[in-house]
DNA sequence: TCGCGTCCTTGATCTGCATCAATGCTGACC
DNA sequence: GGTCAGCATTGATGCAGATCAAGGACGCGA
């Protein structure tokens, strides 16, 4: 996430938001076009920043807990958040790591479903959710643009469903190097020496995998030349083509 | 699915529509309030039912492939319907089981994400989804709803990505029970002796498992008297509470 | 009623990944 | 610049579930 550089952010405390409704800084958001502004005009998006909260995280630092109660979204601006379900003995599934522009919290229920966590240092807007359904009524621009991306979501939900159910370690692998390369281009940034901000643990836990089985993929993939493994959590995909091929199945 | 008695349809070739526009099949039906229709009025109800085609399918007849254009949406009004996602060597993940009542077809892309097939005789409800979009515009209450139908997948899409990572298989096999059986109690069927309509072989492909291992772990939990295999693929939880807490990795 | 195809069950064996166990690396803080 | 804590890597071993193989049950059509 280099290129939004979360590195001048300040320290803050985790959780503790830094209210910035009064200089809107949603005029100057670099993030817009992927959020769920993208579609307001100035009028309507002055009104969302009338609702909206930015905050800071630093890295490890809680977003929510699953079984909260669910009283606001967000819209990550800068960093990475991951998203997880524990078990009761702790196995943890992580369900999605999210970067600049995603947006997370939808839910029907009164209560989060899942954790959220932030992976680096992150910034984001927070909306309180009754406000955003008012401004929705107001805004059906807004409600399409969440719809979009739920099913957009749901998509993506049912190719990590097989990813989970029918991948081997090394096709999981090769699948979520270019996942995270799609998501830099998406965003801009370099699609071909991807950062990889999370842990082996993390992508363990979003793979369906051990920490173990993640480093010692990495190390096949690595000694094929298929990929390099670079300093700073990179990693350069050397071979796209063939990764290509191990991800898809062939 | 025996409540909505499919056995009464007619047995019509695969995909063949049975066009059901004149007389309006939506005021009879016995699934609305579960549909994208229930936030209707009788009005707009006939707007709705003026581009609605009705749909018989076979069981095992297929309703839609992957990678098609995703011409229209569906709504299953009795009958269950699985769809899944292939990988090029046949591996199979099935994403979900429909019932009377559920929603599919939801894309963004101009193509369907996943396959759809019929596994027992079904009947389904279709609308053209251009038509359907213009009818959305006008009727902002049928894209709230199909909000809060994506938001509800998404959520079960979560729990089946923590099933699938990070379950065993007999902890599946009891979700999947406790599934089948939420999913009748919200129908209005017996919750306690479960209709289970589809194969060993797709009970296997959702749950990332093989055959074999489905029909041993039934065998097992049959063997604990949690549960009892009765004729014509009923299953009854006998046990509910012990599922429960095999479920949720207890 | 018989024959056949499909699905289910059960058994024997194999294997990919988990688990258990060190050791190495890196970056933060004194 | 040294120490330490957390993360990554690598090796040895174990095991849950896959694979291979063989019946068995059931429904359907002739």
């Amino acid at each position: 996430m280099a290129v939004f550089d979360v590195n001048h952010l300040s320290n803050l405390a985790p959780a503790v938001p830094r209210e910035g409704v009064s200089h809107s800084p949603c005029s100057a958001c670099r993030v817009r076009n992927l959020t769920i502004c993208a579609p307001l005009d100035d009028v309507e998006q002055a009104q969302m920043a009338a609702i909206v909260t930015t905050l800071e995280l630093h890295a490890g630092a809680p977003l929510f807990d699953e079984g909260e109660p669910a009283l606001h979204v967000f819209n990550v601006t800068a960093g990475t958040v991951k998203v997880y379900k524990l078990l009761p003995d702790g196995r943890r599934q992580v369900t999605g790591f999210l970067f600049a522009g995603d947006f997370l919290g939808l839910a029907n229920d009164a209560n989060y479903a899942y954790s959220a966590e932030a992976v680096t240092q992150c910034a984001l807007c927070r909306f309180p959710r009754r406000k955003l359904e008012g401004l929705m009524e107001r805004f059906p621009k807004v409600e399409q643009r969440l719809l979009n991306i739920a099913s957009n979501e749901l998509a993506a939900a049912q190719e990590q469903m097989l990813l989970l159910g029918r991948k081997t370690a090394k096709e999981k692998i090769a699948s979520f190097l270019l996942l995270l390369s799609r998501r830099a281009r998406q965003r801009g940034r370099d699609e071909v020496t991807v950062d990889v901000p999370m842990s082996r643990n993390d992508i363990g836990d979003f793979l369906g995998l051990t920490t173990e089985t993640v480093s010692r993929t990495f190390t096949q993939l690595k000694q094929k030349n298929l990929i390099r493994l670079l300093p700073a959590g990179k990693v350069e995909l050397a071979q796209r083509e063939d990764l290509e091929d191990i991800a898809g199945g062939f």
